[in-house]
RNA sequence: GCCCUCUUGGCGGAACUGGUAGACGCAACGGACUUAAAAUCCGUUGUUCGAAAGGACGUGCCGGUUCGAGUCCGGCAGAGGGCACCA
């Protein structure tokens, strides 16, 4: 018997799907729908293992309902735009165009390999003019409707190369080009309105139970929305008479011992104009650059404007107001009283200025005036103390009782909050979407006419100075004004490449459609009903989605507010990273073991074996799916990918894995093969009794079909593939006597490859026709397992004393609790085990376990 | 710094809603087949005490709740993801 040939095997069945068009989607089918579908790729040029598990997965998902009888959407896409082709443009003088789809060719030929199940009919780059000029629309809508509006904000400015960097081109707070010293500057930039937003996209999470908690958690930190209170305080000796802070601690007001305010914040600008330490302190402040990490690492640093603010209720008590490093103007008002002993920060900064630490909730376990703060700020629940009228209250007592008098005494009211950010959508750069807008001398700013979109890029743009090319084109942006035809100017900025990844899934419903979606075709197809992607989207892209659906939904283009109704978020591939004696990162493939010792290929060179880390270009410790199929062929690769860990979690892609996958696909194949001949016909009818050796086959077979269904439902592949590992022992060590035994062997066979068909697909298909098939296995239904066969009539139930386990016994399903207590007290173990002493208890979990409790003889 | 997650044998992991910890795979060891190798098949494999029967310990660490904790609660440590211009 010949071995199976994946090689050959593989490409063969590739073919006859594509032949058949087996995966070209309609949008009119009676079958339920099931859009299943995989953050697309950003074209990097090429893709590893690691990405396949991704599309994989996905693709088991897709194959698994199309047998199920769902009409199943599973397309594929490019995010093409974004800052590596302009890099790629500034290095090796190349087109961003040409590089970008040059790359797309390569990574398509790659997925093409893996064997999914895509519709590439449905395939668009969001670099396609025929793409972005259906986003230039949607970006004309929601200017009309409001939701796009222009703003101040800073970003991260290099003064020697005159270009704004991107948070991960600062180093260390230096241009990764030119090593300056990064600044912070204004710009007048567009946004959208995604704050105003913040409560519905904070109370929809609710509705997302198939999203994974942790999902929905870091969401709803990220939009943060905080109640607490703004209070004004009166200010001395200072350029504008009073300061209005937010607050979400107001019960501490009693222990506050200072006042802050961001660097832009009015007040420290008033105060730098006739103060140059003051400006020299706001410069400084300047230098972080804008990542909120960085701000908030660096050391707490502030500079005493040496106005003072008065307490609202303690007569005397007058506040420092300084301007801080730590105090961000995007949030709340950009000014804050800080109280040390209730918050890290406010103690950090104390510390530092020696302010005083004034405890005011003290904690239920301790004396008001013995409590101290050491190095920790006290953040808990507690009673106030030192506070007046508060004293006596919990913290929540406190918060009510203050605000209802601040807000009597006019100097404060109640306030919601939300950290939650508008998206800032302009980027200074070459390869986005041209957001389409004329700058006016006369008329201000002009939309574009929507006839003359799209808003092309130029294809002659040159890459050999830092900066936007777009802005240095020598033409591009000259333009007539629309409205008064006189000399205007393009708006240079482009989208930010989120926007591009905010609504593709719902062009995917119908690429073809004239406008930016077709409605019918949308509605029938959103929600995706199984988005599947990293974590690191966790916030960022997902929630850009969710905003743009229900702005699209504004615009009428579509019904569905939430885009992604099932979420799926998966970890990643890891591989050991090898380096040469010089220090130099080696690719898997230039490394052979010998005797468990890593060695260069082909030489005598020692090779060290380092971490294990995500498989990324830069470690090279990536394998190209195009080596595996070579060797192991993909199906194996596939299975890999499935079997072992969660799929939630990070998996390690070894030598050793691989090859355990390709002795399974040897396996089934081997098994079908030798099966094969003594089979009785397709279709033969069931016989109508089969002896008990059959029974059990079939027991296994039935068994196995629920439980490969309800783990691939739950996403749980590693489990699926365990439980088909054990079919494969049931089969193989069935020994077929009779025609009906053989009718038995028959059914198995034909189940698990159908089971094993998600995973290993062309295998599938080899071992279909094996059996005789003249119809391809994509086309066939799923199993369904007869309930008669998966029901279990006896159980073991475990026998405990005083917890822990002594014995075991077998007994009928469901018996009653009475039957199972005399039983157990009957077996010889337990008798001995209780040994004439007092049963206090004896607890019966049914069908499980049995906890026989003694009276406790005294010590 | 802040938010989120994870931690179970030599390794990847399983254990349904608190109910027999270690399914399944990998690796290792022993054996069968073979002139030999490959391939394949069978067996053993958490640690420890014991000749065995059997016992003790054991899910990152410390503590708690419970008849019973990998699972729930509090604290600690380590690893990973995100922090708004990487995608």
């Amino acid at each position: 018997m010949s071995r199976y040939n994946a090689r050959e095997v593989e490409p063969k069945w590739q073919k006859v799907w594509e032949n058949a068009q087996a995966f070209r989607t309609r949008n009119d089918s009676p079958k339920p729908k099931y859009y299943v579908l995989e953050m697309f790729p950003y074209p990097s040029g090429k893709i590893h293992i690691g990405h396949g598990r991704n599309y994989v997965m996905g693709d088991v998902v897709a194959r698994f309902k199309r047998a199920m009888g769902f009409n199943v959407l599973h397309p594929m896409g490019w995010d093409a735009f974004g800052l590596p082709a302009e890099n790629a443009a500034m290095e090796q003088k190349i087109d961003p165009a040409k590089w970008t789809y040059a790359n797309i060719a390569t990574m398509k030929a790659q997925l093409k390999v893996l064997g999914l199940s895509l519709d590439w009919s449905r395939e668009f780059a969001t670099c396609d003019p025929g793409y972005y000029k259906h986003q230039q629309k949607l970006f004309l809508d929601f200017y009309r409707l409001g939701l796009a509006h222009r703003k101040e904000s800073y970003v991260n400015w290099d003064p020697i190369d005159h270009t704004v960097l991107a948070n991960e081109q600062v180093i260390d707070g230096r241009g990764w080009r030119s090593g300056a010293e990064v600044e912070q500057r204004k710009l007048t930039q567009w946004f959208f309105r995604v704050s105003d937003m913040a409560e519905e996209l904070l109370s929809a999470l609710d509705d997302l139970p198939r999203w994974p908690e942790k999902v929905r958690t870091m969401q709803r930190n990220w939009i943060g929305k905080s109640e607490g209170a703004n209070v004004m305080f009166a200010l001395t000796n200072s350029p504008i008479p009073s300061l209005e802070i937010f607050t979400t601690r107001p019960d501490t007001l009693f222990g506050a011992s200072f006042c802050a305010v961001a660097a832009d914040h009015p007040l420290a600008q008033a105060i730098a104009k006739n103060n140059a330490d003051a400006a020299a302190f706001i410069a400084e402040c300047k230098h972080l650059g804008t990542s909120a990490a960085e701000i908030e690492k660096a050391e707490k640093k502030g500079f005493d404007t040496g106005a003072r603010a008065k307490h609202p209720f303690i007569a005397g008590r007058d506040l420092p107001v300084y301007i801080a490093n730590f105090v961000l103007m995007e949030y709340g008002l950009g000014a804050i009283f800080g109280c040390p002993a209730h918050d890290q920060r406010d103690l950090d900064f104390a510390r530092q200025y020696q302010l005083p630490i004034r405890p005011v909730v003290i904690p239920s376990s301790e004396k008001a005036d013995e409590f101290m703060v050491g190095t920790e700020a006290y953040v808990g629940d507690g009673r106030l103390e030192n506070s007046d009228f508060l004293n006596g209250l919990s913290v929540d007592d406190a918060k009510r009782s203050i605000i209802d008098r601040l807000e009597k005494m006019g100097i404060g009211k109640r306030t919601i909050t939300y950290r939650l950010r508008d998206w800032g959508v302009s980027r200074q750069r070459f390869w986005g979407c041209p957001i389409p807008m004329i700058h006016c001398g006369k008329c201000g700013v002009v939309p574009v006419p929507e006839k003359d979109l799209p808003v092309k890029l130029p294809t002659d743009a040159t890459f050999d100075q830092p900066g936007n090319a777009l802005d240095h084109h020598p033409t591009w942006k000259h333009v007539d004004c629309p409205q008064c035809k006189g000399k205007a100017r393009r708006e240079t900025d482009t989208m930010d490449t989120f926007v591009d990844s905010a609504w593709y899934f719902a062009r995917f419903a119908d690429p073809t459609a004239e406008a930016p979606v077709n409605r019918e075709a949308v509605d029938y197809w959103l929600p995706v009903d199984q988005y599947i992607g990293g974590i690191e989207h966790a916030i960022l892209h997902l929630l850009y989605a969710r905003w743009f659906t229900r702005a699209m939904k504004l615009g009428g283009y579509t019904k569905a507010s939430e885009p992604f109704a099932g979420l799926f978020t998966q970890g990643m591939i890891t591989h050991e990273t090898y380096k040469d004696p010089d220090g130099k990162s080696l690719f898997p493939e230039e490394v052979e073991k010998r005797d468990g010792v890593a060695i260069k290929r082909g030489t005598n060179v020692a090779v060290t074996i380092g971490a294990t880390e995500k498989m990324s270009k830069s470690l090279k410790n990536v394998v190209p799916p195009e080596v595996i199929a070579d060797s192991y062929g993909v199906d194996a690769a596939r299975w890999f990918l499935m079997s072992d860990s969660p799929p939630e979690r990070d998996s390690e892609w070894s030598e050793a894995g691989i090859e355990g996958a390709w002795r399974y696909v040897q396996r089934v194949w081997r098994t079908v093969n030798e099966a094969a001949e003594t089979l009785p016909a397709l279709g033969a009818p069931m016989p109508a009794k089969f002896n008990p050796s059959a029974t059990a086959l079939r027991q296994a077979t039935h068994r196995t079909i629920a439980a490969v269904t309800s783990d691939l439902e739950q996403f749980r592949f590693n489990k699926g593939v365990a439980r088909l590992y054990e079919f494969a022992k049931a089969i193989e060590s069935f020994e077929p006597a009779t025609a009906d035994d053989h009718w038995a062997l028959r059914e198995a066979l034909e189940s698990w490859i159908m089971l094993i068909s998600p995973m290993m697909p062309h295998l599938a298909e080899e071992a279909w026709q094996l059996l005789g098939s003249k119809t391809l296995v994509v086309d066939a239904a799923w199993p369904k397992a007869d309930p008669d066969l998966t029901r279990q009539d006896t159980v073991t139930i475990a026998i405990q004393i005083d917890g822990k386990r002594r014995a075991e016994i077998e007994m009928p399903k469901d018996s009653a609790a009475k039957a199972v207590e005399t039983a157990v007290l009957d077996v010889d173990a337990v008798r001995k085990a209780i040994d004439g002493r007092k049963i206090k208890k004896v607890i019966i979990v049914p069908n499980r376990i049995a906890n026989v409790v003694m009276e406790q003889s005294g010590v």
